[in-house]
RNA sequence: GCGCCGGUGCCCGAGCGGACUAAGGGAGUGGCCUGCAAAGCCAUGAUUCACGGGUUCAAAUCCCGUCCGGCGCUCCA
């Protein structure tokens, strides 16, 4: 049975769907302003790896991720590029999704943009309003009462008084708003910022209140899973649900937040220095690496993005790799049937909790067994091996087949040649031109491999 | 300052009181295989889990304290 980490209840609790054999999931996607950088494909990886195991483990998943693309950031960033907000906003989500794209997230089933839900969210608003857990202050906007929501704050298991603690400490409190707690639902528009029409006079909508509309309208009142980084824990996703159960609806059945990423020991900021982008990394490491690398730490771990640990992953890719084009060139059949202690094994590390550094270790430990077959010239045994590391991998998102030779014929059918030739001159005991032959392609960057089965390269 | 989460071998990282004789990966070293390589296999590596106390028959795992790091309390994945 599928279990997993639900931040509200503090445990790992069994996950059981609203509808049986179902799993709708919403999880909260970017404010596009910029660019999306390594700490956004964590969390993307996160929920993408849960997607994909769920649906491995046989559930039909509907999984939204929302684009904020009206926010102060945006607002801030578009006057001081000297375009529209709607302008911006478009540009960077483009942005977003070609890099996630890149980074093999699989799209969305749904991505709703804040703008186009403010009917809905005003309709909210308003229902809040009446029920007197939300009040308006002329010229200010709309506030929820969190007075209204007794549990304030039991999403990361704080009182509302230690909350206000805090707040008292560290935020300038708003003389005006009843409590300081309280937070915008809908905020009065300054001069030139976008705004739309509402009872409360010209304005935009608060930031939580988008999801809450998104999500409800998209899975219906109540839902499985909401998911996001752990920096979104508070205040935004306590305040989801300040408004949601304000509004009597049941929301989300289970919180699953991600942790966050570091890199070089330290946060990832700008003002560090040390901001990586999406883009300049997968510049520099191919995709899977990265994937590899986040599958090998668990998802609530605050993970370490460092060369030596991207060096590292690329060599457990690479060592995955040469697995499959051993398989491959030795033509063991990849519809043998599956390893079903492996294949268990595999659950229950990913029934606990998306356990995918365990998953992982059954992927390795298969494959060196697979090997050992291989070499044993157990070809049964390396087949059956085969075929679940490519289903287990497969469920993780981890793609095993490379694309070392493809794309340039030319290249391929001289390196063919060559490599006759070698094989001829092997066969002869001429080694010092087989030697040379293999040289010369080592220095064009082709790697060979000798095994019974022929011949194989790749590039390096 | 308050709250939460962490500190495990050279590196990344699992571990959630008893098969820990601490998973898995990377790097290193030795061996096997190979004409030689590459790939692969085998072997090797923490008497120790930040530090100091404590609980227990039993602790990396629980409790207390100290030091260090991260996150949240403010836009944030």
């Amino acid at each position: 049975m599928v279990s997993f980490y639900d931040t509200r209840r503090r445990a790992v609790v069994p996950f059981e769907p609203l509808v049986e054999g179902r799993v709708s999931m919403y999880v909260c996607g970017p404010t596009v302003y910029d660019d999306p950088h390594v700490g956004h494909a964590r969390t993307a990886l996160t929920f993408d790896m849960m997607r994909r195991y769920l649906q491995w483990r046989g559930f039909e998943v509907t999984f939204v991720s929302n684009i904020t693309d009206i926010d102060d950031n945006i607002i801030n960033r578009a006057s001081e590029t000297g375009t529209t907000e709607p302008e911006l906003a478009a540009r960077y989500e483009q942005v977003y999704i070609d890099q996630m794209d890149r980074f093999g997230i699989a799209r969305p089933d749904h991505r709703p943009h804040a703008t186009e839900y403010v009917a809905e969210m005003l309709d909210f608003i308003g229902g809040l309003v009446d029920r007197g857990a939300a009040y308006s202050i002329k010229g200010k906007g709309v506030y929820f009462s969190v007075a209204a929501h007794h549990r304030y704050g039991d999403l990361i298991g704080r009182t509302p008084e230690e909350l206000r603690e805090g707040a008292g400490a560290r935020v300038e409190v708003d003389v005006e708003k009843a409590d300081p707690l309280d937070f915008a639902l809908w905020k009065a528009a300054k001069p030139g910022e976008p705004m739309w029409d509402s009872p409360w006079g010209p304005g935009r909508p608060g930031w939580h209140i988008e999801c809450v509309a998104m999500a409800t309208d998209l899975l219906g009142e109540t839902f499985d899973i909401h998911g996001g980084g752990d920096d979104l824990a508070f205040p935004h996703h306590q305040n989801e649900v300040a408004e949601a159960e304000g509004a009597e609806l049941g929301f989300a059945r289970h919180w699953i937040h991600g942790a966050m990423l570091n890199v070089n020991g330290e946060k990832m900021a700008k003002s560090l220095g040390n901001f990586t982008t999406l883009s300049d990394l997968l510049d520099a490491y191919e995709p899977q690496v990265l994937r590899l690398l986040m599958l090998q730490t668990h998802y609530r771990t605050v993970m370490e993005l460092s060369d030596d640990a991207l060096a590292g992953a690329s060599g457990a890719l690479d060592r995955l790799r040469a697995w499959h084009r051993r398989a491959v060139a030795a033509g063991l059949d990849p519809s043998a049937k599956h390893d079903a202690a492996a294949v268990a094994r595999f659950t229950a590390a990913m029934d606990d909790d998306f356990g995918t550094p365990a998953g992982l270790a059954v992927v390795f430990d298969l494959v060196r067994e697979a090997n050992a077959a291989l070499d044993a010239g157990d070809t049964d045994r390396a087949a059956t091996a085969h075929s679940t590391v490519s289903d287990l991998t497969g469920a993780l998102g981890l793609a095993l087949a490379s694309d070392d030779q493809a794309g340039d014929d030319a290249l391929a059918a001289e390196v063919e040649r060559l490599l006759a030739e070698r094989g001829e001159a092997r066969k002869n005991k001429d080694f010092a031109s087989a030697d040379r032959i293999r040289d010369d392609l080592a220095a064009r960057g082709i790697v060979l491999e000798d095994t019974p089965a022929g011949t194989i390269w790749r590039k390096s």
